[in-house]
DNA sequence: TTTTTATCTCTACATTTGTAGAAACAAGTC
DNA sequence: GACTTGTTTCTACAAATGTAGAGATAAAAA
């Protein structure tokens, strides 16, 4: 099951949050806002698919996701590998730092960042 | 705009083989096949979005990419990038590299490819 | 040249997606 | 207690998407 890109989008503003109620995701939104019933059905949605899901306080609920950024976009990279790269992270890790404008202190720090992970493997 | 799902596979099939003939893409598909006048719709859809073109021979047509694959997905990362990573390539790149399971021997690699594009910016 | 095969266009149609009004309620405000 | 506000559910509907039949046609095969 996947988000569709309007749903993708309020989760976004879910996980940044951690959690919230209807009126400060809709505060979120930037102009033009939608309406409150578009949000509404947005989250039952998401609900239905099991990426949300909300504490009852009072006549109100509290929304969170059930599924983490990480776990999310890991699967949706996952995909786009398996699809598109040969199933090679490696080869869509190279098409990405050609492709994506990465500054040079960027890459030095990716370099840094690949460095301490191979140091932390040879443990 | 956007391929969409179905479009985008078809797509795939048609960065792999360069251009072929509505036969090449149909042999291309896994069983079950899907009929030949479904691949014929995805083909007029992308053409009527540019991203396909095609070639007259005889009674039939040669499609070929009017985009690259590296265009697409440096957008689609891009985009990606800017609505989840706080624009921040640096960011994705640090959540890719702990997301993906490479290797080490691609970590390795990967570690070899920044060095050089390092070294390449330098003069 | 009759038949078969491949391809293309047009049309169709069920689902999914984006968006939101109408109506029901509960909680807070006067 | 009547009114306003926030929230939810139900229903709706246009547009986009996935999928493909019917029919026209042209090239290839028999």
């Amino acid at each position: 099951m996947k988000l569709t890109e309007a749903e993708e989008n309020l989760m976004g503003y879910l996980w940044n949050m951690e959690k919230a109620f209807m009126k400060d995701l809709l505060d979120t939104f930037p102009e033009p806002k939608p309406a409150p019933t578009t949000v509404a059905t947005l989250l039952r949605r998401m609900i239905d698919k099991d990426f949300v899901a909300y504490r009852t306080y009072g006549n109100s609920r509290e929304y969170y996701p059930l599924v983490s950024k990480e776990d999310y976009f890991s699967k949706h990279l996952d995909g786009l590998i398996t699809n598109h790269f040969d199933s090679s992270a490696a080869q869509f890790a190279s098409f990405f730092t050609t492709a994506t404008d990465l500054t040079t202190t960027e890459l030095e720090d990716l370099k840094t960042l690949i460095e301490q992970q191979l140091k932390d493997r040879k443990s």
